[in-house]
DNA sequence: GCCAACGTTGGC
DNA sequence: GCCAACGTTGGC
């Protein structure tokens, strides 16, 4: 059985198309530095796993595409990357304090709007519709999935 | 730029 | 363990 994710990305450092023109069109998911982000991909993503790939922090946030978990969590090297905006001093290699998965784009798809998506009925408890969500990765509810793909789809 | 919401830090 | 201060997220 597959698990669901929503995963933001601020598309000013990674957009969909970024993720798109990398090589088999995937991206390692670096930066998280939220534990319970953290922990979802540690104990519950797995490969195979739906992601609706989000832009957060611009001009227009919503679901701009669909995409894959590619791979089991792993360390995030920069946490030990001393130039890199996601160093964290306080990691030590053992254990890695912070870890990524790999993301693989499948398609780009339109921008769905957060205005759209609270407006569709049934996603009213859509976790990244919920009000002071902060939280980078969210698991999204089968119900909720096939939903949003079908809008997608149009 | 504003600000609500929430997570983290650190003194006690 | 409490909780105030502070930092970050992210929509608007």
């Amino acid at each position: 059985m597959k698990n669901h994710w929503l995963m933001k990305s601020e598309p000013a450092e990674v957009s969909v198309d970024d993720a798109l023109a990398a090589p088999d069109a995937t991206v390692p998911w670096t930066g998280v530095r939220n534990y319970q982000a953290r922990n979802f991909m540690r104990d519950q993503m797995r490969v195979d796993d739906g992601v609706l790939f989000y832009h957060s922090s611009c001009a227009e946030p919503g679901i701009v595409g669909i995409a894959r978990v590619a791979s089991t969590a792993y360390p995030d090297p920069t946490q030990f990357d001393r130039k890199s905006p996601y160093y964290d001093p306080a990691s030590q290699p053992e254990p890695p304090r912070w870890l990524l998965v790999d993301v693989q784009v499948l398609r780009k798809t339109r921008t769905l709007g957060l205005a759209e998506l609270r407006a569709t009925p049934g996603l009213e408890d859509l976790l990244v519709l919920r009000k002071g969500n902060r939280l980078s990765i969210t698991p999204v509810q089968a119900r909720h999935w096939t939903a949003i793909v079908k809008m997608l789809e149009r």
